[in-house]
DNA sequence: TATGAATGAGAGTTCATTCAT
DNA sequence: CATGAATGAACTCTCATTCAT
């Protein structure tokens, strides 16, 4: 008796339990190989078939878990962004004041585009169409989305509230440093350059601009 | 001298001349149409008929001035790149020094953007497998492209050599510039909001920076 | 006698007699599911799965019962036609005499129809590719089909005897009665008329025909 | 010049008209193809394969001609009812009094069911699930029906104003009687009895009924 | 017995591409 | 040059059936 209480921790749970937590471990096996494949050949490109060979599951056995391709594509696409905004999220609240957490936040951007350079082509290359039938999907993504956003103007505005950043629309400036980071991810994608240096150079660059100071001589 | 100013304004051409210009125009009608459809309905919803259909050709007919469905994509992808490029490099010929040229190419890249914002969404979205078979092709889109960063990246070493900006990779600086122009392009697509307002919000972002400066008290 | 008088109440059966007792419920259980899925999908709307939910099992448990879906379907349709035939000749030994019983026979047909319009549906709208696979259930099947036809037929035969119908082959005179009956069920499906005046007109046309009887003047 | 006015008969048509007509043969061709494979494998069984096959065409031609498989079954199957329907009607046309006319129209329904064995079969037992989607051509099929039954409905009508039937709803009789033509179809199928001994049977059924005259005598 | 995850053949359908006219 | 009917490979998705548990 005695026994078998302490060993309640390493007891078989019950049956239930372990094949619902089975089930979603297949269905993560399937996301992932379908990651690899849409990242390989695009959305169009990857087919059931090429995904269940990749997951080493007949054609069929996909559809027992995801109702179709759009399906499978959203919910793949929502753990990746759900991912990213974790991750830029993060990485931020390591920051000790709101510019520390800024080039926490830039940086860990990089390194996650960095990090999901395939995939990341077929996300901004390819929204399905965004059909009524998988509205609910479809919102979720755009939840993600807007929450990316959210992160870096709310660190903007932690900044600005310190007086440390300028005033003005947060989400524009958010946009606007987003769309450097990414736009660079993609340009960069060659060279082998650290990271950090380009990171670093967005952040610089979003602080202090591009323009020369005015030489304090004089 | 005076044959040739005769002739050219109201001689027949050479019928082998007039023959390949029509063939030209044709060409371009189909190109024409080709860019309704695709930045209705994407790359791969965009189909063959229906572009012909468009141009008021049959489909057999679109195969007589391009190769395949790929070679008519990129033709037209570099067509529009190539006017994007030539706007925004005339647009900055007409600033009076390296700033006010900088100023107007983004501003004629934000009013491009607009412009064409369907086919930029498909754009952006959608490139093709690059294969080998069409790597002439692509080659002539990426030197747009490269172009395309090149004439900001020589505004900014204008600027540099005037001691306006700082020093630094100006194609990096160029790249961080057009992402942020890009990405907010697509962001604030639903907004109304004048698009002046937000080419001078980067401008003036990238010129200042989003740091405040220090108090000049002291 | 006590013994087995008493035992025959209160004593459990052999067990091997009670598990056969449950397995034929069992069985029941399905096909009484599968009846009302066929019915509402027809045969190749309903699935196996829909069946093997429809009667609480998983749908491998289909398989330990019936060899196949064909199989649970013509296991099913012989059920069904069975009772029909039963029903049919059960109400015609109520009659007092052969034109009475013809016309109750008539009306206990126009009745189960009505009870089984979906099914009845489905059966007449499908039969299996009779392979050689199922012949001996689809023997039982024509025999039952054929039993149909012989309850009336006799009926008949037994007026001719009784010389209150007129001489002709008897099973033809079924047929041509049968056929009545089944295409008006279909027919009159919507109408909300009483069965019983459906019966009767067809019972009366059957007796009297269309044909007006001459005048009785002269 | 004379000449191709006079031989306005035998110049070719224009060949807008000649492709419409050519169009059509080929429709109808596919038509013919589809009824024989139909017919043989019912519904289901019947692929667009075999179909195309049957037909000598590639399975995507189909396609250019019916806009899925429900639209050729339904093409198909009202083709052969409006048929079934023309061949009573006309039958009937020949008859020099309506009880002749009904004569013929049986025997007609006889025959057109004999030489139609095989898709008949197909009819009665299989009717799409009639979507909303091809609602149109359902609603025709109906239609279809519908005139089947008014044919008989109104030959009847017609020997009731001539006081040679008796009162009724003339739908109703038809009903009955066409039920006893279709099924006796189907029950002689095997027999190679004469069909104008059956035709007659019916007909003499329909008219005088199936009892015994009392005898005149006493 | 009962389960239900996995299978995979086979279905309907689309569409880029060809070629006889 | 232009046509458009024909092609057929490739795709997504379904579901009867099996079998390890």
């Amino acid at each position: 008796m005695v026994h078998s209480v302490i060993g309640s921790s390493s007891n078989p749970p019950s049956p239930a339990l372990r094949r619902e937590r089975e089930k979603q471990q297949r269905r993560e096996a399937i996301l992932d190989a379908a990651e690899r494949v849409f990242a390989a050949q695009g959305f169009h490109g990857a087919s059931i078939d090429r995904i269940a060979q990749e997951a080493a599951y007949a054609s069929g056995t996909i559809y027992l878990y995801f109702k179709d391709k759009d399906a499978l594509y959203s919910a793949l696409l929502l753990r990746k962004l759900a991912g990213m905004v974790d991750c830029v999220e993060e990485a931020a609240q390591a920051g000790a004041d709101p510019l520390e957490s800024l080039r926490l936040a830039i940086r860990a951007q990089f390194e996650f585009n960095d990090r999901n350079r395939e995939f990341f082509e077929v996300f901004t290359r390819h929204r399905v169409a965004e059909q009524a039938e998988h509205a609910e999907e479809w919102k979720r993504v755009h939840e993600t989305l807007e929450r990316h956003h959210a992160v870096l103007a709310r660190l903007i505005e932690r900044g600005q509230r310190k007086k440390v950043l300028r005033s003005g629309d947060s989400r524009t400036y958010a946009a606007a440093l987003l769309g450097s980071i990414i736009h660079m991810s993609h340009e960069m994608e060659i060279s082998d350059a650290p990271l950090g240096r380009e990171a670093d150079f967005v952040f610089d660059l979003f602080l202090k601009g591009a323009q020369r100071p005015a030489s304090p001589s004089l």
